[in-house]
DNA sequence: TATAAATAAGAATGTTATTCTTAATATGGT
DNA sequence: ACCATATTAAGAATAACATTCTTATTTATA
């Protein structure tokens, strides 16, 4: 079951990646073609579930979300009713955008967006560590950030 | 310099981040106006910068690349300059999607996504452990993710 | 209270998305 | 190589939407 995007469909995708909103007419004479042939081919990459959604990118430190927080956790028991119900009140925190499960020196790696140091450590405090079997606990605060993006670099596929 | 966002440009940015192809119309009938008003205010957040783009979110899995991998680094000499060069190195690398400076056990924090654990040691020999002055050098490989998303809780705002 | 500045509504217009029909191109089997 | 079939593209036609304009309403301010 191998993904079948010719040259054309990669094209369509990275510029999608990089303006949604740009019209189908400019991506067309972009691409030397005619809107329907496009718009088609957007619409099957859809249904065909290449494009997940259409989403806007907000300004973080604008809205007042000035600080990313990395959180690499382990877990001292590691039953599987457990760790399931971990994550899902892990996924709850609105403070947390991603929660991923690795191998290496922790179980968890959390990615944290929140207004400054002081509501993370209100966030550590107040909803972290009242979750059981917490192991290890430490955290890559963001000093800065040299690239954060979404986009995918398709010449690989 | 704080925003000064009300409850419907909150609401306004809320929905886009879930579907930015939402027509205004439909925006509108949800928060009880008319569609002028919510057009302007989009213009309006757009032009002020909280919004900063409109992106198509694919499906990494399903165009070929399965593989999620952290990387935490510590450099040995810590030359201001150097630092620059290094951050600069990372970002072109295409498997890179984010590069953080942070602090803590390590002093940036990367994030790849490849097609597999293979491309992922291909990286490692091939790009990274070129760069000089490595020091410390851990991976997290991703068994699985809870949550990814960029869609910030804008309650806390 | 009077005036100015925002904000919203409704109508009008221009663009674009979307559909339909037809033509061209590629694909597979004999 | 040839035909039938399935993809893919083009162009025109339509419907929906974005965008602008004018006018009314509300809100803030001196």
């Amino acid at each position: 079951m191998q993904h079948h995007l010719d040259k054309i469909d990669t094209k369509i995708l990275s510029l999608l990646q990089q303006n949604s909103n740009r019209t189908t007419k400019s991506i067309a004479t972009e691409l030397g073609m005619t809107t329907t042939p496009v718009f088609e081919r957007i619409k099957k990459l859809e249904k065909q579930g290449y494009i997940k959604k259409y989403v806007a990118l907000l300004n973080n430190k604008k809205i007042g979300l000035k600080q990313t927080v990395f959180i690499g956790i382990t877990l001292q028991g590691h039953t599987r009713s457990y760790l399931e119900k971990f994550v899902t009140q892990i996924n709850n925190f609105p403070e947390v955008i991603e929660c991923h499960r690795v191998s290496g020196n922790f179980d968890y790696l959390l990615k944290l967006v929140v207004e400054d140091i002081e509501a993370y450590e209100t966030f550590i405090i107040t909803k972290l560590t009242l979750l059981p079997y917490l192991g290890n606990v430490q955290s890559l605060i963001t000093l800065s950030t040299g690239k954060e993006t979404n986009e995918i670099d398709l010449s690989r596929v």
